[in-house]
DNA sequence: TATTAACACGAAACCGTTTTCGTAATTCCA
DNA sequence: TGGAATTACGAAAACGGTTTCGTGTTAATA
């Protein structure tokens, strides 16, 4: 051996300081530094201030992990989303994190990337103990095939869970989605009002129940109109990557005057395709899309979308799974589940009449 | 049975299996369950294959927190950025969080919102053994302030910090920086080099590290071209909303063929202005903007731009990170500190000749 | 003066692991 | 057959806290 007896690392890292340390240094047991750091009544008040003080000097913290060991409670919430390069996502994430930490909670957050596989393999190295509970939204390929085994498990668990937007029936937790169906039929109501009938519907070829209910909000508008709903009227765009030609193509072969996106960028690729094929917008066609990012906002014209108010469902996530944490103590009560519906609003911009 | 049916919650929910639930039920120690699980070469096959076939049965997974407070290891890493919702630092995120995840840590993420209190709050609550290390971007009011003290304790304490995009000299840690001076030299060389000279810098009124490089490459790249500066060519923008009768009047009081800006919606609101006031781009006033996220990519004309390749950067700065959290057991040898620069890109597109 | 209550503190268990070290039982070898 | 080596396991400490319960000392009371 190289290195002196003492055995401590040589260079000058204040290590953490500990109750042991304090309790050495004072010559108390660890109990009472203990206690006296929490002011409690057992300890007499020259012993707490001298600790308090010593600790003060050394400042020092306890250590997390050692609570959350002995609490069986670390605080954290694990958030499971499908992308983070995404504007909504991107918001809800926001409203999720501001309202944890207001409450004393962290996040760990991670990314399925839309994918199943590491959907639960995500969830099986958070469901270990390092979380309290789960927000989450559901990979496209859960939704494709349909297995929620791992939200089962981890449910099962008693380790409660939140899902919003992406969310299944088949699973019995606390929810909150937008009122996609009814927003839908409204955006569609609207360009009915303004004068259009050829209303296309672009959205997306993977299987969403969010697409699927904006689907039905569309038809459902057309169908109270009497306008009757044509296959031919739905483009199904690739969830990711562009597929300009296809746009093209659909300008081309169908006569539209007005277009509801699933989502922003469908939007703006359809607006930009529009206006290529000479095509003035609104007059000629309007548009309609979802999400409130930066490009419905700059986009030229701007865009006329609806705002699913992302800040605020996170937040109403943050607090139902909060709320589940901090009783999930209770006996024999059977488990109620509440869905919470957050009401979108239509932004009207320069993209209809 | 595991659940013995005594004082257990009445509800089905089944317990966390312990290695202690297995021992218990096997007859053996804990100890012996812990090694026959590690496939230690101390426990007869007899027992291992008894004892693994158990844990499989009962779905056993160990306790991170345990084995966190154990190992003084949480395989978490914090990162702390000033925003979420914001292209470039959600790139950054999703290269910090890939890379992690791929080398089995977990990312805890927290957001300062640009103050300098959230900041030191959220430093302190994560410094105390929930995470290994720190990736960071500073937040706007922290470069205002110049104080770096909360950052200056963790390192003391040993805990790995590395910072990136908004770094400062004041801190000894690794780095990972974009050649903002040298890309911004490059994009306004090349407004020149089309033969405009009458280029204007659009900046932030905020302290920014970032945007002071930025405009050193923009002086430096008139410098060599024999321009002048002229302090009238530059408009600070306030950082957080929109100064549209502050960007139509400096349109309006000078005469302008070039734009550089140092984000993308600085560009996006130039470039509206700009068209409101008769001018084409890019042949009255050629415009390039920094971060290449969807405006950049989907305005029209599209916008040319710097893209900071932030995905490479997070991989990399979590990469350095990791390094430092797993070498740490080193001894004696003076720590040393690296700041790796990564090379912007210009992306040419169409509000450029 | 004897009994009791209040006070101030410490010992120890516990949370769920890992790991070192000790040891009983078996096997090996001469 | 006796000693050594090996095998297979368990006890216990440790990580850093919290908390229950026990106890010695002093002060109050009868």
């Amino acid at each position: 051996m190289i290195c002196s007896s003492d055995n401590q690392k040589s260079s000058i890292l204040k290590r953490k300081t500990t109750l042991k340390d304090i309790a050495r240094e004072l010559d108390v047991s660890i109990s009472t530094v203990s206690k006296a750091l929490k002011n409690s009544e057992e300890i007499s008040t020259d012993t707490k201030e001298k600790v308090q003080a010593f600790a003060k000097l050394y400042n020092y913290r306890p250590n997390n992990i050692a609570i959350s060991l002995k609490n069986k409670r670390t605080r954290n919430i694990g958030v499971i989303i499908p992308d983070i390069v995404h504007h909504f996502f991107t918001t809800v994430f926001r409203g999720i994190e501001k309202y944890a930490n207001s409450r004393g909670y962290n996040v760990i957050i991670c990314v399925s990337d839309e994918s199943f596989d590491k959907e639960v393999i995500n969830m099986e190295m958070l469901a270990n103990g390092s979380i309290d509970g789960f927000i989450m939204s559901l990979s496209a390929e859960t939704q494709q095939k349909n297995d929620f085994n791992h939200l089962k498990e981890v449910t099962e668990q008693g380790i409660p869970l939140v899902l919003f937007d992406r969310v299944t029936d088949e699973i019995e937790c606390d929810k909150v989605i937008i009122n996609d169906k009814e927003i839908a039929y409204a955006a569609v109501k609207k360009l009915i009002d303004s004068g259009k009938r050829k209303i296309a519907l672009v959205t997306t070829d993977s299987y969403f129940n969010v697409s699927k209910r904006r689907a039905e909000g569309y038809k459902a508008a057309l169908a109270d109109n009497e306008i009757p709903f044509d296959e031919k009227h739905v483009l199904t765009l690739p969830y990711r990557g562009i597929a300009k030609t296809k746009i093209e193509h659909f300008f081309n072969e169908n006569v539209i005057d007005a277009v509801l996106c699933v989502n922003e960028v469908f939007a703006i690729h359809c607006m930009g395709m529009i206006q290529k094929l000479g095509m003035k917008i609104p007059e000629d066609v309007s548009i309609i899309g979802f999400t409130d990012g930066l490009l419905s906002r700059y986009s030229v014209p701007s865009l006329t979308t609806v705002a699913q108010h992302g800040e605020r469902m996170g937040a109403i996530a943050a607090q139902m799974l909060i709320e589940k944490v901090e009783t999930e103590i209770q006996e024999n009560e059977e488990e109620t589940y509440r869905t919470e519906i957050i009401e979108a609003t239509l932004i009207e911009r320069e993209s209809t009449i």
